[in-house]
DNA sequence: TAGTTCATGTAATGAGTTACATGATTAT
DNA sequence: ATAATCATGTAACTCATTACATGAACTA
């Protein structure tokens, strides 16, 4: 069985909540999957119109003035039925493949300096992320719940299960950078003691 | 700059340990970092001819009865210069793609028992890995500590530190699960009394 | 007799990223 | 001035997986 892409599936997701162009589909799902999925524009921009071809969206022109057609897809009963199938199908689970991972496995060929600052590297990456989530999360709390609609109303719990996700996953991975460093502080330390 | 392919440095790690046929590369792979990298037999045999091409390792074939001739590969000096190289590069953090996210953020189109399902699911997976890592650590600890081989020990507390990051990783990832679960049932449980 | 281990590969596919291309408006 | 926002895309590439191909020996 050859993979198939779910890309797919995230746009027919965003568009079911509201019909939108590539450009919002792109941003939103930056402002709320984007620490577990990202799409790009390269992506976006030929998979809409590969589905408008296959019936499972519709496009609207909106003419601008000085910039380009804004073009609005709405999803088709069609693309919602594709939609839902896939919903009730097991999800696929990924391997991983950590470069970091694999030079820390081969770690005894570097200075556990050199070693620390990579983590010292991913440590702050985490913490990015993990302010990122905080933002989201905010945006989730303060901004939707203002919009009393119902339908939002009902999806905010699902939208913080995936949040918690991330949260738990960063938080992780910050804790183990932490005891790695800790560790690695070790091991130089009897590298030192042994060379005296 | 185009992406490149960090199997190359996997194997050539793999060969810094000592000589082996991609057969045995696979083996090895399989037992000591399948928790975060994996590699395929169809990526590691066209790969040890393109770098045997490219003189970063060498190739001595062994004839068996009834088989293939073990083609044994060795690292040369200018494979682990590149090895050394690419050992003190920062590392590509990897974006994550989790299709089950991406389904539990659209979980409101889902009755909960079908997330639910989807969610166990995961856990039993995470339970799986959390075995084999223990069986990894057990092969660590018992098989290797007994051949007192300096060189290996001096790696141990290398392989231990990204052993502990898929424990800890897998560990996070069950409890999201658990998390997940209460909380759905929960949602279950109000669905419910609404509909009373 | 069915599955695993040993041992090697090729071919095809597709998913996802990066680079490239255009261009006006608005905010810092 | 420079960066960000709005708005669309194409082309190229490569990474990684899956399917295919072969075949003997050993084990449950």
């Amino acid at each position: 069985m050859p993979r198939k892409s779910k890309s797919r599936y995230a746009l027919l997701g965003m568009l079911n909540m509201t019909s939108m162009s590539g450009y919002e589909i792109k941003n939103l799902c930056d402002k709320s999957i984007s620490h577990f999925w990202s799409e790009n524009y390269s992506n976006i921009y030929p998979l809409l119109k590969k589905m408008e071809a296959e019936g499972a969206v519709t496009m609207e022109k909106f003419q601008q003035e000085s910039r380009p057609d804004k073009k609005v897809y709405t999803i088709t009963d069609s693309g919602r039925q594709e939609f839902k199938d896939w919903l009730h199908q097991i999800p696929e689970i990924r391997k991983l493949r950590e470069e970091l991972l694999l030079q820390v496995f081969y770690g005894n060929m570097l200075s556990p300096k050199k070693l620390m600052e990579k983590i010292e590297h991913r440590k702050t990456h985490c913490e990015d992320v993990l302010h990122n989530l905080d933002d989201i999360n905010t945006y989730l709390t303060e901004e939707l719940s203002n919009e009393s609609q119902p339908e939002i109303q009902s999806e905010i719990p699902y939208w913080k299960l995936s949040l918690d996700f991330g949260l738990r996953f960063y938080t992780a991975e910050l804790e183990w950078c932490d005891a790695a460093m800790q560790e690695l502080k070790r091991l130089a330390q009897e590298d030192n003691s042994s060379n005296e």
